[in-house]
DNA sequence: AACAGATAGTTGAACTTTCAATCAAGTCGT
DNA sequence: ACGACTTGATTGAAAGTTCAACTATCTGTT
């Protein structure tokens, strides 16, 4: 921040949007992880990986790729996919074109829990979102998150 | 979940629409977080708190109200508060009404930090997400996250 | 007054995420 | 083919969050 810039505050309405914003999506994710784990035992992030890996060709994807996918660091997956290999959900499989790579592949146990899991994750997002709000309005939310999502994006960690 | 009924599914597009709001909220919240540490060494949920201390008549919130303005725990806050303290950047002080409750405090330290740190803060808002967006769009977000807080808002930990 | 139950806050352990360091394997330029 | 550099993934420790258990205080009922 350069000193002699005045920095732009929000007015009274933008602050209230503001607030909302971080309520909400507080209340939300944790509703949504807390269903999640009390009926199926993975989390809301167990669950994305079930889900990226459920629609990938061999319902497997690289470590790298699963970091990129979710803008999680590739430490973080590490741990997930550890985690979920121990529950037998995932296993690792070396990759054969790159001495370096491993890939995470989904089991058919893991492939059962994600089918039961997405009912209850599909009715909460509906329940305390979707459902709420206008197609416009969510529409709209849509819009404006892609575009956060493009401008902080390709990060590195 | 009643196994007679059938799960709506969300179609395509707004299946997209949140993916991009999980995207989003993740590397939007984890920028923000990354800004105010590297550039003030506190967490955007330190910050928050500070913000609601500064905001409160004698700069001093009692823990179990600042639980719910921030949809956290109650032990989360204890835990974060209990941070800030050893920081300087907030105090502990007995509730006089209440024997069971402690008031936190908003120091000088603190508001010292907060007033730096709020130009981060804001920057950051607009250049990530509120500059992104048409007033309208931003408008249906808060619309959206508004109905969410209110539908999820009272729960109790 | 005394008890039951609810509320405020803390605690410590378990779990999850972040951070910095490390190792192995790939790529590029000479 | 060598060294420098980059990339893919893991590791372990530190930081932050959740969870269940606990203490203390307050409220309402009898």
């Amino acid at each position: 921040m350069k000193s002699a810039e005045q920095t732009r505050w929000l007015d009274e309405r933008q602050q209230e949007h503001w607030r909302a914003f971080l309520g909400g999506i507080t209340v939300l994710m944790d509703q949504l992880d807390r269903d999640l784990r009390a009926e199926h035992g993975i989390s809301i992030t167990e669950y994305e990986i079930l889900v990226r890996l459920s629609e990938s060709p061999d319902r497997s994807i690289r470590m790298a790729d699963l970091a990129a996918s979710l803008s999680h660091s590739r430490s973080r997956i590490t741990h997930t996919i550890t985690r979920l290999e121990r529950d037998g959900l995932v296993s690792r499989i070396q990759c054969d074109t790159d001495g370096r790579g491993v890939t995470a592949v989904l089991t058919d146990k893991g492939f059962e829990t994600l089918s039961t899991a997405a009912h209850t994750h599909v009715n909460g997002v509906r329940k305390y979102l979707v459902d709420l709000a206008s197609p416009e309005d969510f529409a709209a939310v849509g819009r404006v998150m892609t575009k956060v999502q493009n401008a902080l994006g390709g990060r590195t960690f």
